[in-house]
DNA sequence: TAGAGTGAGCTT
DNA sequence: AGCTCACTCTAT
């Protein structure tokens, strides 16, 4: 018998007759092949029992082409006839044996999300382990092409857990031990359940979290602890902290902003249980962690966990999943809960744990004070009393933070004789005139157009740009403080490599006195000389249509508000507004999150919305929105059907609708919601309802998707 | 009537 | 999904 290798080379073998069948899930739509998994015979192999082959990465012929699949069970038979079953081609050495426990997850996610197995699985390995044409073949044995130096690399480590290099943590507040104390306890219970750290931005969670994983890493020589973050850009500075307090050799970062040859030595060193801590982005959360032993949520109400292609998952959900599955302690951080999880903390499902002071003593959050543009003599978007605080910070040498969440110089560029306006051809909605390409862009599908001459309807060549983005807020600042360093961050200036790095730099020393910018820098960065924070027309969000916006629009301004005050200097926050009497304010003006949540809980439980009840959607995509709508309608004929029939009485399902923005990249979008009190009934009615959808056979593009993050 | 462009069906 | 086969349209 050939012996498989483990180091670089995995051999092609013959193929051996045999009385079982290996399934080898794919990354295939279940949409079009039901489950995603397909029979193959094994290869030969250096083991004897079919067990063996349980978890082995594989490369199998599928149609034309070779693909990577994982095997994910074994039978005694087959239904498919014995010309058109193959053998597997070869075992891949390159990828760890995935366990029975990541197994589990990989089938409870697709159970839950209603996808394939492989669809799941295969997005959890580095493109370079499952791209079959990078792979090479020399004398008949199977290599890595592209990550054969990081192979080499990794070889030359040790595959034993890493060694810690303890250093010691910060002086904790009382309070910060009294919480640290509380969730130690919380993991000595028999069965575990999240822990939610609720506390104020400022209030020193990381330094927490810090001290809480030396602890589990301390339990246990093999322990490996998850950090999940919400974006890449928080991972630096996240990653130097942990570097300090751990070792170089002990942590590793998993996120797609890497090299492949990095990328590879890190999924190698975390899956093969050599990396102690790892800090990762959403996707972390499908690695296989041999000894996982404890998972911290940064940012938990965060949105960036949810991953919107493909499979749309929750990270956060998958890691509470996770945790509960390996019954190990998991830790959800944020200054603003989602309020799901807010909700499951108030019930007594999760562990509550507040911080309720900012950690560097003397800090105190910022004041916060409401514009109402209505009454004020506004220059430019630019209120008096904005205006003179500005005035006051650059007196004292301090930094001032202008928020205006919209790229691009004016959101608008519109005719003057005849009111046309410019938009997108593809989707519903105005380009964006940009200043500094001198372009029109449209910011959902990314195109680009020359600024017109004249308008297209009426030959008119006074375009006059309407509404204000962060380029033209710039102008705007630089022109009416001629001295001062304006510093502008949005998604644009990171088109320039390099750019936002020196632009952050700059920030960071010191040397600037007004910085705009977007959401961008909302999250994480803590300049003790920024005092003062302008939040500039955010009424839109009071507004939207969508029930989880106000949340959205709370965490967002909470965030910002946060920026001010984080040294020593007490900080001012001017809010301006159209609308003084919204609800919201009250709730911001008190920087009280428990009252808000409380509110908005309140609304959502007469509404019968998340979390009292879960929600499915599906989307349906095509060139006119009557196809798109004519599936829906069918979908939801579909479901009425199944409920008739197998009695899911308390679901209700809602009439197909054009989506909010209906027309994105050249295509019309409808959705059906389907709402039910509980989500054991919806999921027990998916399964059904997408096998009808199927059974529709339309070649238009639809998905299901489970939790969805808007309606 | 070749050659492109589009749709349907299959992969184990 | 990716790919192939079969069918249609169009420029000759």
């Amino acid at each position: 018998m050939a012996a498989v290798v483990h180091h670089e080379m995995s051999p092609i073998l013959k193929s051996t007759s045999s009385q079982w069948v290996l399934q080898v899930a794919l990354d295939v739509p279940v949409s079009v092949s039901n489950t995603g998994v397909f029979d193959y015979a094994p290869c030969e192999v250096e083991w004897s029992s079919p067990d063996d082959w349980l978890g082995r990465a594989v490369l199998v012929s599928f149609g034309r082409q070779q693909v990577v699949g994982w095997v994910v069970g074994h039978a005694a038979q087959t239904d498919v006839p014995a010309d058109k079953l193959k053998a597997i081609s070869a075992v891949l050495a390159f990828v760890p044996r995935a366990d029975g426990m990541w197994l589990q997850l990989i089938r409870f996610m697709a159970r839950y999300y209603q996808r394939g197995l492989g669809e799941v699985a295969l997005p959890a390995l580095p493109t370079a382990l499952r791209t079959a044409s990078q792979f090479q073949e020399v004398d008949g044995r199977l290599s890595l092409g592209v990550g054969k130096q990081a192979w080499k690399k990794w070889q030359a480590m040790s595959v034993a857990p890493a060694p810690l290099s303890l250093s010691a943590g910060l002086l904790l507040s009382e309070e910060q031990e009294r919480v640290l104390a509380q969730l130690t306890q919380a993991a000595q219970a028999p069965r575990q359940s999240p822990q939610l750290l609720f506390g104020i931005t400022g209030s020193g969670k990381t330094e927490i979290y810090l001290q809480y994983l030396a602890g589990v890493l301390a339990n246990h020589p093999d322990a490996q602890v998850l950090v999940l973050v919400p974006e890449i850009n928080l991972t630096p500075q996240f990653y130097a902290r942990l570097t300090a307090r751990f070792g170089d050799d002990a942590v590793v970062s998993l996120h797609s902003k890497l090299n492949e040859s990095t990328r590879l030595v890190n999924f190698w060193r975390a899956s093969s249980g050599h990396a102690r801590v790892i800090l990762g982005t959403r996707l972390s959360i499908l690695t296989q962690l041999p000894n996982l032993a404890a998972i911290v949520v940064d940012e938990e109400h965060d949105s960036s966990y949810r991953q919107q292609e493909g499979v749309r998952y929750s990270a956060r959900d998958v890691a509470i999943y996770r945790a509960h599955q390996l019954n190990i302690p998991i830790i959800l951080g944020s200054a603003t809960p989602s309020l799901e999880t807010w909700h499951a903390a108030q019930t007594g499902k999760y562990g509550l744990h507040i911080l309720r002071q900012r950690a560097i003593s003397g800090a105190k959050p910022p004041a916060v004070q409401l514009v109402d543009t209505n009454k004020t003599i506004m220059m430019d978007g630019l209120s008096t009393a904005l205006r003179s605080v500005i005035d006051k910070t650059l007196a004292a040498g301090k930094t001032s933070l202008l928020f205006q969440n919209r790229r691009g110089y004016a959101p608008v560029l519109y005719c003057g004789h005849c009111g046309a306006v410019n938009d997108c051809t593809a989707c519903s909605a105005h380009m964006v005139y940009h200043q500094t390409t001198r372009l029109l862009h449209c910011h959902h599908c990314g195109t680009q157009k020359r600024v017109p001459k004249a308008c297209a309807s009426c030959g008119n060549a006074d375009l006059l740009p309407v509404g204000q983005g962060t380029q033209r807020l710039e102008e705007t600042v630089q022109n009416h403080w001629k001295a001062a360093r304006v510093r502008r961050i949005d998604a644009d200036i990171t088109r320039k490599k390099g750019q936002l790095e020196t632009q952050l730099a700059d920030i960071a020393a010191g040397e600037v006195d007004i910085i705009i910018g977007t959401q961008m820098l909302a999250k994480g960065h803590d300049w003790p000389n920024l005092t003062t924070v302008g939040v500039l027309d955010v009424d839109g969000g009071l507004f939207a249509q969508d029930y989880r916006a106000p949340e959205r629009l709370f965490a967002q301004l909470q965030q910002v508000i946060g920026r001010a005050g984080r040294g020593q200097h007490a900080g001012h926050v001017i809010i301006q507004t159209t609308f003084p009497e919204h609800p919201l304010w009250r709730h911001i003006l008190a920087h009280d999150y428990e009252s808000f949540a409380a509110d908005e809980l309140a609304v959502r439980a007469q509404l019968g919305l998340p979390p009292f009840a879960a929600h499915a959607l599906l989307q349906v995509a095509a060139p006119r929105i009557k196809d798109a709508l004519e599936f829906a309608n069918a979908a939801r004929t579909a479901a009425l059907n199944i409920i008739d029939e197998h009695g899911f009485d308390t679901l209700t399902i809602n009439a197909a609708v054009p989506m909010q923005m209906m027309r994105k990249n050249a295509q019309e979008r409808a959705q059906l919601l389907i709402e039910s009190p509980q989500r054991s009934k919806l999921q027990a009615f998916l399964p059904h309802w997408q096998a009808a959808l199927t059974q529709l056979k339309s070649r238009l593009t639809w998905f299901v998707e489970v939790d969805p993050a808007e309606i």
